[in-house]
DNA sequence: CTCCTTGCAAATTGTTTGCATACCT
DNA sequence: AGGTATGCAAACAATTTGCAAGGAG
Protein backbone atom coordinates (compact mmCIF):
# COMPACT_ATOMS: atom_id res chain seq x y z
CA UNK A 1 0.00 0.00 0.00
CA UNK A 2 1.03 3.81 -0.77
CA UNK A 3 1.52 6.29 1.05
CA UNK A 4 -1.29 8.52 -0.83
CA UNK A 5 -3.51 5.64 -0.43
CA UNK A 6 -2.83 5.51 3.28
CA UNK A 7 -4.13 8.87 3.01
CA UNK A 8 -7.27 8.44 1.21
CA UNK A 9 -8.00 5.26 3.11
CA UNK A 10 -8.05 7.32 6.45
CA UNK A 11 -10.14 10.50 4.98
CA UNK A 12 -12.55 7.56 3.92
CA UNK A 13 -12.87 6.53 7.06
CA UNK A 14 -13.00 10.06 9.12
CA UNK A 15 -15.71 11.03 6.23
CA UNK A 16 -17.80 7.24 6.94
CA UNK A 17 -18.17 8.32 10.89
CA UNK A 18 -18.90 12.20 10.49
CA UNK A 19 -15.55 13.40 11.82
CA UNK A 20 -13.15 16.11 10.17
CA UNK A 21 -10.27 15.31 8.46
CA UNK A 22 -7.76 17.93 9.55
CA UNK A 23 -3.91 18.64 9.06
CA UNK A 24 -3.05 17.24 12.29
CA UNK A 25 -4.38 13.99 11.92
CA UNK A 26 -3.08 13.57 8.43
CA UNK A 27 0.07 14.74 9.70
CA UNK A 28 0.28 12.39 12.36
CA UNK A 29 -0.39 9.27 10.11
CA UNK A 30 2.29 10.71 7.83
CA UNK A 31 4.82 10.78 10.35
CA UNK A 32 4.34 7.35 11.21
CA UNK A 33 4.37 6.52 7.38
CA UNK A 34 7.32 7.90 6.89
CA UNK A 35 9.37 6.07 9.59
CA UNK A 36 7.33 2.63 9.08
CA UNK A 37 10.35 0.59 10.60
CA UNK A 38 10.54 1.86 13.86
CA UNK A 39 8.06 1.88 17.00
CA UNK A 40 7.72 5.44 17.86
CA UNK A 41 6.25 7.27 21.43
CA UNK A 42 3.49 10.03 21.19
CA UNK A 43 6.67 12.50 22.24
CA UNK A 44 8.63 11.46 19.06
CA UNK A 45 5.37 11.51 16.92
CA UNK A 46 4.69 15.23 18.14
CA UNK A 47 8.45 16.28 17.83
CA UNK A 48 8.60 15.25 13.92
CA UNK A 49 4.82 16.13 13.18
CA UNK A 50 6.18 19.83 14.99
CA UNK A 51 8.43 20.27 11.57
CA UNK A 52 5.16 21.16 9.81
CA UNK A 53 2.91 21.72 12.10
CA UNK A 54 4.79 23.79 15.56
CA UNK A 55 1.60 24.65 16.98
CA UNK A 56 0.31 21.09 17.82
CA UNK A 57 -0.44 19.79 20.99
CA UNK A 58 1.17 16.69 22.95
CA UNK A 59 -2.42 15.57 23.67
CA UNK A 60 -3.46 16.52 20.10
CA UNK A 61 -1.25 13.55 18.96
CA UNK A 62 -2.59 11.61 21.69
CA UNK A 63 -5.45 11.83 20.20
CA UNK A 64 -4.76 11.05 16.77
CA UNK A 65 -3.07 7.82 17.47
CA UNK A 66 -5.58 6.25 19.69
CA UNK A 67 -7.87 7.37 16.77
CA UNK A 68 -5.39 5.58 14.01
CA UNK A 69 -5.28 2.75 16.31
CA UNK A 70 -9.50 2.68 16.76
CA UNK A 71 -9.72 2.39 12.92
CA UNK A 72 -6.90 -0.06 12.86
CA UNK A 73 -4.96 2.41 10.53
CA UNK A 74 -1.60 1.94 12.94
CA UNK A 75 -0.77 -1.13 15.31
CA UNK A 76 0.13 -0.60 19.11
CA UNK A 77 3.40 -2.24 21.24
CA UNK A 78 4.53 -1.85 24.68
CA UNK A 79 7.78 -2.72 25.51
CA UNK A 80 8.89 -2.67 29.00
CA UNK A 81 10.24 0.72 29.36
CA UNK A 82 6.56 2.73 30.32
CA UNK A 83 5.60 3.91 26.93
CA UNK A 84 3.55 2.74 24.88
CA UNK A 85 4.52 2.93 21.14
CA UNK A 86 3.01 3.07 17.83
CA UNK A 87 3.88 1.48 14.07
CA UNK A 88 2.21 0.99 10.98
CA UNK A 89 2.32 -2.18 10.52
CA UNK A 90 -0.05 -4.75 8.70
CA UNK A 91 -0.92 -1.90 6.20
CA UNK A 92 2.36 -2.20 4.48
CA UNK A 93 2.34 -6.00 4.63
CA UNK A 94 4.37 -6.43 1.27
CA UNK A 95 7.15 -3.92 3.00
CA UNK A 96 10.11 -5.76 3.59
CA UNK A 97 10.53 -3.53 6.97
CA UNK A 98 6.90 -5.01 8.06
CA UNK A 99 8.12 -6.70 11.83
CA UNK A 100 5.67 -7.52 13.51
CA UNK A 101 7.77 -9.71 16.46
CA UNK A 102 10.21 -8.87 18.28
CA UNK A 103 13.21 -10.35 20.64
CA UNK A 104 14.02 -8.34 23.86
CA UNK A 105 16.99 -8.78 25.56
CA UNK A 106 16.15 -8.98 29.48
CA UNK A 107 20.20 -8.20 29.92
CA UNK A 108 20.56 -4.88 27.61
CA UNK A 109 16.98 -3.97 27.07
CA UNK A 110 17.83 -4.33 22.78
CA UNK A 111 14.72 -5.06 20.44
CA UNK A 112 15.19 -7.21 17.49
CA UNK A 113 12.71 -7.51 15.19
CA UNK A 114 11.62 -10.20 13.82
CA UNK A 115 9.49 -11.31 10.76
CA UNK A 116 6.13 -11.66 10.06
CA UNK A 117 4.33 -14.54 8.68
CA UNK A 118 4.51 -16.81 11.29
CA UNK A 119 1.24 -16.64 13.13
CA UNK A 120 -1.23 -17.29 10.05
CA UNK A 121 -2.14 -20.74 10.62
CA UNK A 122 -2.26 -20.53 14.51
CA UNK A 123 -4.92 -17.47 14.37
CA UNK A 124 -6.97 -19.60 11.71
CA UNK A 125 -6.64 -22.17 14.02
CA UNK A 126 -7.98 -20.05 16.96
CA UNK A 127 -10.66 -18.51 15.31
CA UNK A 128 -11.71 -22.09 14.42
CA UNK A 129 -11.56 -23.23 17.83
CA UNK A 130 -13.28 -20.35 20.20
CA UNK A 131 -15.23 -17.78 17.45
CA UNK A 132 -13.01 -15.26 18.18
CA UNK A 133 -12.00 -12.73 14.99
CA UNK A 134 -8.71 -12.18 14.98
CA UNK A 135 -7.66 -8.86 13.70
CA UNK A 136 -4.44 -8.03 14.64
CA UNK A 137 -1.38 -9.57 17.36
CA UNK A 138 1.87 -9.16 18.94
CA UNK A 139 4.32 -11.52 19.88
CA UNK A 140 7.55 -11.13 22.04
CA UNK A 141 10.22 -13.01 23.13
CA UNK A 142 12.38 -12.55 26.12
CA UNK A 143 15.86 -13.40 26.54
CA UNK A 144 19.33 -13.18 26.28
CA UNK A 145 20.91 -11.61 23.14
CA UNK A 146 24.36 -13.09 21.48
CA UNK A 147 26.07 -10.68 22.83
CA UNK A 148 24.89 -10.69 26.45
CA UNK A 149 25.18 -14.64 26.32
CA UNK A 150 28.76 -14.22 25.62
CA UNK A 151 29.27 -11.65 28.30
CA UNK A 152 27.61 -13.83 31.00
CA UNK A 153 29.75 -16.34 29.84
CA UNK A 154 32.92 -14.81 30.62
CA UNK A 155 31.56 -12.56 33.92
CA UNK A 156 30.17 -13.83 36.91
CA UNK A 157 26.35 -14.17 36.79
CA UNK A 158 24.14 -11.24 37.74
CA UNK A 159 21.32 -8.49 36.03
CA UNK B 1 6.46 -27.83 41.13
CA UNK B 2 4.94 -27.35 44.52
CA UNK B 3 4.63 -24.22 46.04
CA UNK B 4 7.35 -25.27 48.72
CA UNK B 5 9.84 -25.78 46.63
CA UNK B 6 9.38 -22.08 44.46
CA UNK B 7 9.80 -20.76 47.73
CA UNK B 8 12.81 -22.56 48.17
CA UNK B 9 14.35 -21.45 45.02
CA UNK B 10 13.89 -18.29 45.52
CA UNK B 11 15.97 -18.30 48.92
CA UNK B 12 18.70 -19.78 46.75
CA UNK B 13 18.64 -17.58 44.40
CA UNK B 14 18.61 -14.33 46.86
CA UNK B 15 21.50 -16.00 48.61
CA UNK B 16 23.77 -15.98 45.82
CA UNK B 17 23.63 -12.80 45.28
CA UNK B 18 24.27 -11.74 48.22
CA UNK B 19 20.39 -10.59 48.56
CA UNK B 20 18.03 -11.02 52.41
CA UNK B 21 15.84 -13.37 52.28
CA UNK B 22 12.43 -11.21 53.93
CA UNK B 23 9.12 -12.32 55.06
CA UNK B 24 7.74 -9.39 51.93
CA UNK B 25 9.71 -11.24 49.40
CA UNK B 26 8.04 -14.48 50.59
CA UNK B 27 4.86 -13.62 51.14
CA UNK B 28 4.44 -11.49 47.42
CA UNK B 29 5.63 -14.93 45.94
CA UNK B 30 3.53 -16.87 47.73
CA UNK B 31 0.12 -14.55 47.06
CA UNK B 32 1.32 -14.90 43.24
CA UNK B 33 1.45 -18.66 43.76
CA UNK B 34 -1.60 -19.33 45.62
CA UNK B 35 -3.61 -17.34 42.36
CA UNK B 36 -1.74 -18.70 40.01
CA UNK B 37 -4.66 -18.13 37.31
CA UNK B 38 -4.80 -14.55 37.22
CA UNK B 39 -2.94 -11.51 36.33
CA UNK B 40 -2.07 -9.27 39.59
CA UNK B 41 -1.57 -5.77 39.80
CA UNK B 42 0.81 -4.57 42.21
CA UNK B 43 -2.06 -2.91 43.98
CA UNK B 44 -3.55 -6.25 44.33
CA UNK B 45 -0.74 -8.25 45.41
CA UNK B 46 -0.44 -5.46 48.13
CA UNK B 47 -3.80 -5.87 48.82
CA UNK B 48 -3.35 -9.52 49.68
CA UNK B 49 -0.06 -9.52 51.59
CA UNK B 50 -1.92 -7.02 53.96
CA UNK B 51 -3.70 -9.79 54.94
CA UNK B 52 -0.48 -11.27 56.79
CA UNK B 53 1.61 -7.90 57.08
CA UNK B 54 -0.48 -5.01 57.26
CA UNK B 55 2.69 -2.44 57.12
CA UNK B 56 3.52 -3.80 54.09
CA UNK B 57 3.68 -0.67 51.46
CA UNK B 58 3.34 -0.41 48.01
CA UNK B 59 6.46 0.29 46.88
CA UNK B 60 7.87 -2.55 48.77
CA UNK B 61 5.47 -4.51 46.51
CA UNK B 62 6.84 -3.02 43.67
CA UNK B 63 10.19 -3.81 44.59
CA UNK B 64 9.69 -7.23 45.41
CA UNK B 65 7.89 -7.57 42.10
CA UNK B 66 10.24 -6.40 39.87
CA UNK B 67 13.03 -8.93 41.80
CA UNK B 68 11.10 -11.78 40.91
CA UNK B 69 10.59 -10.84 37.83
CA UNK B 70 14.30 -10.57 37.16
CA UNK B 71 15.15 -13.81 38.73
CA UNK B 72 12.49 -15.07 36.14
CA UNK B 73 10.33 -16.68 39.06
CA UNK B 74 7.26 -14.70 37.72
CA UNK B 75 6.22 -13.45 34.48
CA UNK B 76 4.81 -9.84 33.87
CA UNK B 77 2.40 -8.93 31.04
CA UNK B 78 0.48 -5.65 30.44
CA UNK B 79 -3.54 -5.50 28.83
CA UNK B 80 -3.65 -2.15 27.34
CA UNK B 81 -5.45 -0.92 30.17
CA UNK B 82 -2.30 1.17 32.10
CA UNK B 83 -0.93 -1.24 34.59
CA UNK B 84 1.49 -4.34 34.31
CA UNK B 85 0.17 -7.43 36.26
CA UNK B 86 2.40 -9.93 37.45
CA UNK B 87 1.66 -13.92 37.43
CA UNK B 88 3.16 -17.17 37.93
CA UNK B 89 3.12 -18.43 34.64
CA UNK B 90 6.20 -21.18 33.28
CA UNK B 91 7.47 -22.56 36.75
CA UNK B 92 3.87 -24.22 36.83
CA UNK B 93 4.15 -25.50 33.28
CA UNK B 94 1.99 -28.92 34.52
CA UNK B 95 -0.32 -26.69 35.79
CA UNK B 96 -3.90 -26.03 33.46
CA UNK B 97 -4.20 -23.28 34.22
CA UNK B 98 -1.27 -21.87 32.39
CA UNK B 99 -2.05 -20.00 29.78
CA UNK B 100 0.27 -17.41 28.14
CA UNK B 101 -1.77 -16.85 25.27
CA UNK B 102 -4.52 -14.20 25.26
CA UNK B 103 -7.55 -12.75 22.97
CA UNK B 104 -8.42 -9.25 23.67
CA UNK B 105 -11.82 -7.84 22.31
CA UNK B 106 -10.91 -4.47 21.13
CA UNK B 107 -14.68 -3.72 21.54
CA UNK B 108 -15.42 -4.67 25.44
CA UNK B 109 -11.58 -5.21 26.40
CA UNK B 110 -12.64 -8.99 27.62
CA UNK B 111 -9.31 -11.22 28.05
CA UNK B 112 -9.84 -14.86 27.08
CA UNK B 113 -6.89 -16.71 27.91
CA UNK B 114 -5.62 -19.21 25.70
CA UNK B 115 -3.91 -22.51 26.29
CA UNK B 116 -0.04 -22.27 25.52
CA UNK B 117 2.62 -25.14 24.04
CA UNK B 118 1.74 -23.39 20.42
CA UNK B 119 5.30 -21.98 20.18
CA UNK B 120 7.43 -24.66 21.24
CA UNK B 121 8.63 -25.13 17.45
CA UNK B 122 8.83 -21.69 16.34
CA UNK B 123 10.90 -20.83 19.25
CA UNK B 124 13.33 -23.64 18.37
CA UNK B 125 13.14 -21.90 15.18
CA UNK B 126 14.41 -18.60 16.02
CA UNK B 127 17.15 -19.49 18.60
CA UNK B 128 18.74 -21.36 15.66
CA UNK B 129 18.03 -18.73 13.15
CA UNK B 130 19.22 -15.70 15.30
CA UNK B 131 21.32 -17.54 18.19
CA UNK B 132 18.49 -15.21 21.01
CA UNK B 133 18.22 -17.85 23.65
CA UNK B 134 14.30 -17.36 24.68
CA UNK B 135 13.44 -17.53 28.14
CA UNK B 136 9.64 -16.74 27.65
CA UNK B 137 7.22 -15.13 25.34
CA UNK B 138 3.39 -13.39 25.93
CA UNK B 139 1.51 -13.46 22.71
CA UNK B 140 -1.61 -11.54 22.50
CA UNK B 141 -4.46 -11.53 19.90
CA UNK B 142 -6.76 -8.39 19.53
CA UNK B 143 -9.68 -8.88 17.53
CA UNK B 144 -13.54 -9.10 18.25
CA UNK B 145 -15.29 -11.66 20.79
CA UNK B 146 -17.97 -14.10 20.23
CA UNK B 147 -20.82 -11.84 21.67
CA UNK B 148 -19.38 -8.36 20.09
CA UNK B 149 -19.82 -9.77 16.53
CA UNK B 150 -23.36 -10.59 17.23
CA UNK B 151 -24.15 -6.98 18.22
CA UNK B 152 -21.69 -5.70 15.73
CA UNK B 153 -24.19 -7.31 13.10
CA UNK B 154 -27.75 -5.94 14.71
CA UNK B 155 -26.56 -2.59 15.62
CA UNK B 156 -24.46 0.01 12.58
CA UNK B 157 -20.81 0.22 12.37
CA UNK B 158 -19.45 2.02 15.70
CA UNK B 159 -16.56 1.67 17.99
C1' DC C 1 28.09 -4.52 63.27
C1' DT C 2 27.29 -3.77 58.39
C1' DC C 3 24.74 -3.45 54.62
C1' DC C 4 20.32 -4.53 52.64
C1' DT C 5 15.49 -3.58 52.90
C1' DT C 6 11.44 -1.32 54.32
C1' DG C 7 7.79 2.25 54.84
C1' DC C 8 6.47 6.58 54.04
C1' DA C 9 5.93 10.62 51.39
C1' DA C 10 7.34 13.25 47.72
C1' DA C 11 8.67 13.26 42.98
C1' DT C 12 8.30 11.64 38.28
C1' DT C 13 6.32 10.43 34.05
C1' DG C 14 3.11 8.93 30.55
C1' DT C 15 -1.48 9.85 29.46
C1' DT C 16 -6.15 11.95 29.92
C1' DT C 17 -9.50 15.59 30.56
C1' DG C 18 -11.97 20.25 30.83
C1' DC C 19 -12.72 24.16 28.54
C1' DA C 20 -12.60 28.18 25.59
C1' DT C 21 -11.27 29.05 20.91
C1' DA C 22 -10.55 27.71 16.08
C1' DC C 23 -11.64 24.82 12.34
C1' DC C 24 -14.01 21.60 9.06
C1' DT C 25 -18.16 20.77 6.25
C1' DA D 1 -24.22 27.77 11.57
C1' DG D 2 -23.26 23.63 14.13
C1' DG D 3 -20.74 20.40 15.84
C1' DT D 4 -16.00 18.55 15.98
C1' DA D 5 -11.03 19.34 17.02
C1' DT D 6 -7.39 21.74 18.94
C1' DG D 7 -4.14 23.74 22.35
C1' DC D 8 -3.19 24.62 26.77
C1' DA D 9 -2.97 23.69 31.49
C1' DA D 10 -4.54 21.14 35.14
C1' DA D 11 -5.69 16.51 36.64
C1' DC D 12 -4.62 11.65 37.05
C1' DA D 13 -2.62 7.28 37.94
C1' DA D 14 0.95 4.03 37.92
C1' DT D 15 5.47 3.64 39.23
C1' DT D 16 9.94 5.29 41.16
C1' DT D 17 12.97 7.45 44.37
C1' DG D 18 15.16 9.61 48.70
C1' DC D 19 15.81 8.91 53.17
C1' DA D 20 15.68 7.67 58.03
C1' DA D 21 14.64 3.67 60.70
C1' DG D 22 14.42 -1.40 61.05
C1' DG D 23 16.02 -6.08 60.11
C1' DA D 24 18.84 -9.98 58.22
C1' DG D 25 23.37 -12.29 58.10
Amino acid sequence: MEQREVQELLKEKLKEKGLKITRQRLLVLSVLEQNSGSHMTAEEVCELVSADCPEIGLATVYRALQLLWNMQLVDRISFDDGCVRYEIGHLLKGDTKHNHHHLICRKCNKVIPFGDDLLDDLERYIEGATGFHILDHELKFYGLCKDCIKKENSSPLSF
